[in-house]
DNA sequence: TCAAAAGTGTTCTATCTACACCCATGA
DNA sequence: TCATGGGTGTAGATAGAACACTTTTGA
């Protein structure tokens, strides 16, 4: 899809609201940053192109307003459902609150970011207007999207060190070779497939499941599957410094 | 001042509200944990005594209701000053986003919780309703304040590994030894002045400011004074694993 | 000259990186 | 039997904890 430039915009702001009461009204959206790392060395996001003002034509982040009756976890899952088909997720957390008056340039809009992690085999029909694009190679976003996405990578790499949060981005069996290129299309650097494994598994974070997977056309030595040990976050690397 | 246990609601929860074109209408508030942990070795948190239910009495953080033309970084500045006296603070970080429907018993709130730090020689008149309350014997808390307390104090444990985050916490020169036991009164275990001068030293953070402080009344040699080389947040210890 | 407090030097250990070497498979 | 990819063993580097020892002050 062809990335268009905004064109002006067509609406007035409609500036600070408040009922009668004198309560303020606020439109709070759940922002999702969908990330999927696969062994092809590929971390992707999941995005929707805007069809109105502001930014329209623009990719942004799948997003919806919350409503009174539920949380913003119940919104995410919501609207990710209604607006990407993405009905399973493996790992969200909550990243952070966006409130500038400006960052809208048409409403006052409240913003409370997700991280959302899926597995790198997952696959389903994405609508049309929403599609995968890589990481590293993000073109100009709507709102402040694009400084979202980087602060979401930002705390999965952080995370990928402390904890065991590769769960979340590998199918239930695997082999290291594919979870390496996968950290690594993360981490924006190589990782070595020898190393991570001992690093793991003196972690307790691997299960080896005794099987093997086919080797490939050409040939080579088969490699065993690992799975890991749980699959809820924890923290396996209590941080070096300071410790008692 | 006495704590005394909530008494019955006088009010009924209002429930989901919207206006006539039924935008939701929501309170969104910022929660403000202020801390001071001081060479004393006590690690301490900013509370206030409720007045009205719910939760009569009990201590709660300071917060206030962001307005429509504020961010929520602005309404936690202002709530400070008008609430608590204060004016001047090192350091303010967001922790995260509480949207739970049921999370207060009354309205439908959104609560922004920010960790706010001072420096330990910071002083200033608080009002009568104000007070100073020991991290590690915290009373039961309206809402979820405990909860939000816990959250900052694991947050700011993180940040003392990996960051500068020590400059928030001290006056412009200090002594190691009263850094040691800042640190300390924070980390729940003790920290040696000795190695953590040098752990300082080598990423760079620390500044010899050339002067000495008095020694005690019952003499010992002067501490060296030093002071942070920089006073905004930097990362200065990479996480270990997975490094390039 | 002694106690108190601060600072330095040195050793020990844990953990990660690098790299050589061995293993299992298909052509 | 050779290329290909996977796995193991081991040495080196780094950083932090522990602790003995030295320095500087007041009484």
């Amino acid at each position: 899809m062809s990335q268009i430039q905004a064109s002006e915009h067509v609406h007035a702001p409609s500036g600070p609201v408040r009922d009668e009461a004198g309560v303020a009204k606020y439109r709070h959206e759940a922002i999702a940053v969908v990330l999927q790392s696969c062994p092809t060395g590929e971390c992707r996001v999941l995005c929707v192109q805007r069809t109105r003002e502001p930014f329209v034509d623009k990719w942004s982040l799948p997003s919806g307003a919350m409503e009174v009756d539920e949380s913003l976890e119940d919104a995410i899952t919501r609207h990710l459902a209604a607006k990407v088909n993405l009905t399973s997720m493996s790992y969200a957390e909550q990243l952070g609150t966006r409130s500038d008056p400006a960052r809208d340039p048409f409403d006052r809009t409240i913003a409370t970011a997700y991280l959302v992690l899926i597995p790198w085999d997952q696959e389903w029909d994405l609508p049309v207007d929403a599609s995968w694009l890589l990481v590293d190679e993000l073109p100009p976003m709507a709102f402040d999207h694009q400084e979202i996405v980087e602060l979401a990578v930002a705390r999965l790499q952080a995370k990928l060190s402390y904890t065991n949060i590769g769960f979340a981005l590998t199918p239930e069996e695997f082999r290291m070779s594919d979870l390496a290129q996968s950290y690594a299309a993360i981490m924006g650097h190589e990782v070595s497939a020898t190393n991570l494994q001992r690093i793991l598994a003196r972690r307790g974070q691997l299960k080896a499941t005794g099987k093997k997977a086919a080797p490939g056309a050409e040939g080579g030595r088969p490699a065993k599957l690992f799975s890991f040990a749980q699959r809820s976050l924890e923290i396996t690397d209590q941080f070096a410094t300071l410790r008692p």
